[in-house]
DNA sequence: GCCGAACCGTAACGTACGGTACGGCCGCTG
DNA sequence: CAGCGGCCGTACCGTACGTTACGGTTCGGC
């Protein structure tokens, strides 16, 4: 009932962290963590806490947003536009990618999410989507209407496409983590997944001259 | 303490249909069910619920593997070998599995067994895991296979071969749904996308004579 | 008809947890 | 120094829920 901003911007030092101490329970521990253990973690007392934030929704949609706050801000792909370049763009984006969502603080954040997805009123789940998959899609559009501008790539529907681009990279490994196996993927494994992942979408959704565009991928998905 | 095997094969039908009811009441409401709202819908008391799984967990367990058991035994590809049955088949598989994976029943045992995992004793994650993407893989395997022993398809790693699959053919899907979206895809929509993972997929892995061997597709994990 | 087993409905117990209240400590302001 | 507001630590309350126990009912076997 108090819906009050939980304006991430402005709050002091202490309260960021105690959002850290929340962060770090919800990684360390395996479930949403309780009001007495986040004020025992972070040595400040409940009262504090429902003063702050107001609810245990408050509490979770502030550390939520907390952490979404400091992912923003990835060196977009820029510069020169050749093949080579844009395969790189894609791979380093692809390889960042991938290092955040095995992260433990991805893996928690997203398995907290869909557990209260409905249970609870304010949803983490928008938020984490806000966060997740619609912020990854909103930093590559850029990067692959650039690719088709310089003719490098061909599509109808950017949107359609940067999805395809999510399923290579991604395949199953979120499903996996989120589910409790814990491959923990080497810094060489993203790499070459990484890399992987960007030829071929470059196999598919680039404007080859040898290939005649790539006969199933040109129809949307969207239709709500 | 109790894990008595919670055989499903031999459970008389009134058992089943308790766990039906289990089953109804986490696709309608959208958390764990609580042992009281258990008994008053399937309309027996606490205590047999008890007696016969032990436990919640036991109970939870028996539910996911009962559903489990019933999603197996679908109709494997086989028949003729030429390039437009592979892609049927492949189209028809995908088709199946994302009406699997976007259906209720899916959605609401993925969250479960996501919230759950690591909280409670049994872990639903491993059966959900055993029973999602891995069961996938088992049953597209010899379907892969099949394809590249015919000339028609050139992969190196099978299993990898089917994770990419996977991505081309859930890309975000899966985690929009389980995130709380829900776009509820359309029959046309969901056809439309497993003929486009198909055709994508064939174009990536698909031993054409017009392409010379895919690009990025060959060096599945090798390279470094 | 009688017995025991299985089962239903419900009450009761213990615990965990969200949320609130209160006493005490510290630093700031007049 | 007095007063006070912010905060910590802790005790407390109400509720939800897992688990157990108990009385009553049905049903198959003798």
């Amino acid at each position: 009932m108090n819906q009050q901003s939980v304006d991430i911007e402005q709050m002091s030092a202490r309260q960021r962290d105690v959002l850290d101490a929340v962060l770090a329970l919800v990684r360390e521990e395996h479930r949403a963590p309780t009001m007495t253990a986040v004020a025992r973690a972070a040595s400040c007392s409940k009262e504090t806490l429902y003063k702050w934030f107001g609810d245990r929704d408050g509490l979770l949609t502030a550390m939520v947003q907390w952490q979404a706050s400091r992912v923003r801000g990835l060196p977009l792909p820029s510069g020169s536009l050749d093949r080579a370049a844009l395969i790189g763009s894609l791979t380093e984006f692809a390889r960042n990618w991938l290092a955040v969502i095995s992260g433990p603080t991805s893996v928690a954040l997203n398995r907290l999410a869909i557990a209260e997805a409905g249970s609870s009123g304010a949803d983490l789940g928008a938020i984490v989507l806000r966060n997740g998959p619609i912020a990854m899609a909103r930093r590559l559009t850029p990067a692959l209407e650039a690719g088709r501008s310089a003719g490098l790539l061909a599509f109808t529907d950017t949107d359609d496409a940067a999805r395809v681009f999510f399923g290579l990279v991604v395949r199953d490994v979120q499903i996996r983590l989120l589910l409790g196996e814990a491959p923990a993927l080497s810094e060489a494994a993203i790499a070459r997944d990484a890399s992987r992942a960007a030829h071929q979408f470059f196999a598919l959704y680039g404007a080859d001259e040898k290939r005649p565009a790539t006969a199933g991928a040109k129809q949307s998905t969207e239709t709500v």
